[in-house]
DNA sequence: TTGCGTTGAACAAACGATTGTTCTATGTTA
DNA sequence: TAACATAGAACAATCGTTTGTTCAACGCAA
């Protein structure tokens, strides 16, 4: 067992608290220099290290933080993930992680199990429009942020894109190359980015005055399995649509394998846009053309926000907006890879 | 603030401890039923849970878990992840996660930090052999399993593939193509999969009367630029190999990059085998012939080992070696990409 | 009435730190 | 020499549980 306080005092016959006071350099009290010398000497032979769980018991904060996403394995929240670690583990703020795989019951048993061990913040990225489990936090006075989705508009702090602006660019970047029949592999209605997403579309389809047709979308989930099953159902139409814009990369690249298993050719006989740009993005054949959001710094405001939430020991709520950037790639315009939109590097955050 | 145990004790009109009884059911003392009754449905309406902390300290267990890796943006330690929290979570435990990018002061100071915490255990993915953080687990006596690598052999507990194996049927596929010029992008001496991989690659080369040719080995270490480092220092030799195994998947990915971009075919001019069958592995055009390993079951695995060692109190050294199996696809064989091995569902584990 | 066994619950000591308060030697001043 | 600062360190309460021990009250037998 690591060696405690107590021990240490014994070995020097000193207090407890002067040990204590030694080895957090309190200010509040003088301590000799003689006696601080042997006390120094002393907790660097034995490595002291205070016991994280006393002390977070009296001093009411346990310098951990979690993050509560749907599936570290979808690359897009393992970025995310990074950004939050790389944001607060220089703090001395350790992560955990809950996987949730979309289920409003295991999130709610998550943030329950993370609430009795006292963390200090949680960073929640799974969150559906009107979430009682948001509410919830809300009203146990849990720091948190909300990433990428949010929930009651405006009542929680949030780090996202503007996600109304990333659909419309996609879809205009769609009608500008000449698609008059365009497909929306669409989010949910309970998620924040379902919505805002299929409300850039719709709007960039009006802009152009083109006719809005409700068969051309399909809702998909975000997975890949539900990209697939959607993309089907709109490519088997009679008057199937020549273009694709998904609500994010991974039901993207379902609609991809469809497409492909169905004998059409990528971009030639249907372009497809996703959301996100996730690494796999780039590297699929041909490229993805997606809407670039700036994932890891998502992670990192987060804790950023988070971290000053319970340094001040106030509820945020702040909102922190990136703008989202389109990235061309072989899925949209034809032969190899088109370059690729150097804009990207001027993605910047309004607060 | 949460409720506590002394507020209910106030509003009860009972002691504090007899409240704990009754959340606990603790069957070492008699409660009479009138009482029991009456605190069950106070700690009903008040939702009480016992603050973690402070149980933790008294317990000596947080019920805690910590997995370090490498980074969870590798899709191999993102499907490890899930495992290990899929066969912690249904337990009790709360998993923290700690990227190291490879360093090992990064590794040393995570490991302190959740000592300090008093995680209840750790599962390690970055280890190197002979690592002084490994060595400073056991003395620490800190329930520990390791995973993918170990370090000094037979010491910890232990989750892996047969990395020998592995690297044998991955060369011997290339051998019976009928390359004689076969190429390894290797992990480092450092690491025991870059020493065992390197094993079966030597071992399949002898094996089938080749001669082994140390120029034909390139160290690429882990990560997609090592291995694109390295493939195109193998690819620009003037009788350079027809086919190369990578130690990664990842490595691998760099590779075909490489030998794209140098205007070679995959398979025709250079055919490409990986090691991990990670998602990306079957989603790349043309497939990545690859040695499959369980890299769920790994995590689960791992969790397994691990909670043992927390409930018995003792250290253990058992060792779980998954089988290998060879994967085909495009990368190695021509045309279009050949049925996936179908015998990889008879992965099995041997302990 | 005394004594004893039971029952049911209070008591109290941890777990390992932090921090405001108190105490005891010194040293200084009048 | 008495009075009093001051430095330096001990004391003690607290954070919220858990759990071995003690205690009070009651019923019952002698």
């Amino acid at each position: 067992m690591p060696v405690t306080l107590k021990e240490l005092a014994v070995r020097a016959r000193v207090h407890p608290s002067t040990i204590s006071r030694v080895a957090n350099n309190d200010p509040s009290l003088r301590i000799a220099p003689t006696t601080r010398q042997r006390i120094e000497t002393l907790l660097r032979e034995t490595e002291y290290r205070p016991n994280g769980v006393a002390r977070g018991l009296k001093l009411r904060q346990t310098f951990a933080l979690a993050v509560v996403i749907p599936d570290i394995t979808n690359p897009f929240f393992a970025a995310l993930f990074r950004g939050v670690e790389d944001g607060a583990s220089p703090r001395g703020y350790n992560v955990l992680l809950c996987n949730t795989d979309g289920s409003p019951e295991r999130q709610r048993s998550h943030l329950h199990s993370l609430h009795a061990r006292r963390v200090d913040g949680v960073i929640l990225a799974s969150s559906v429009l009107r979430d009682p489990s948001v509410r919830w936090l809300r009203h146990q006075h849990i720091p948190h942020v909300l990433v990428n989705r949010f929930s009651d508009d405006g009542q929680d702090a949030f780090v996202g894109s503007d996600d109304v602006l990333g659909g419309l660019v996609a879809t205009r970047h769609l009608v500008e190359l000449g698609h008059r029949r365009i497909g929306h592999l669409a989010g949910k209605l309970t998620v924040s980015t379902g919505v805002l997403r299929r409300r850039g579309y719709l709007g960039a389809i009006a802009d152009s005055g083109l006719q809005a047709d409700a068969a051309l979308i399909a809702e998909s989930g975000y997975t890949e399995e539900g990209g697939a099953r959607a993309a089907e159902q709109l490519l088997s139409m009679p008057d199937r649509p020549t273009a694709i814009f998904a609500v994010t990369d991974m039901t993207a690249v379902g609609a991809c394998t469809v497409a492909r298993r169905m004998g059409l050719r990528i971009p030639e006989d249907v372009a497809v846009v996703g959301y996100n740009d996730i690494p796999l993005a780039s590297r699929l054949v041909p490229g993805l053309t997606t809407v670039h959001v700036p994932i890891h710094e998502f992670g990192a405001a987060a804790a950023r926000l988070l971290m000053e939430q319970i340094e001040t020991g106030e509820a945020s709520r702040r909102r922190v907006i990136f703008n989202p950037q389109l990235v061309v790639r072989g899925s949209t315009v034809g032969g190899a890879d088109a370059p690729v939109n150097r804009r990207l590097a001027a993605v910047f955050a309004t607060e």
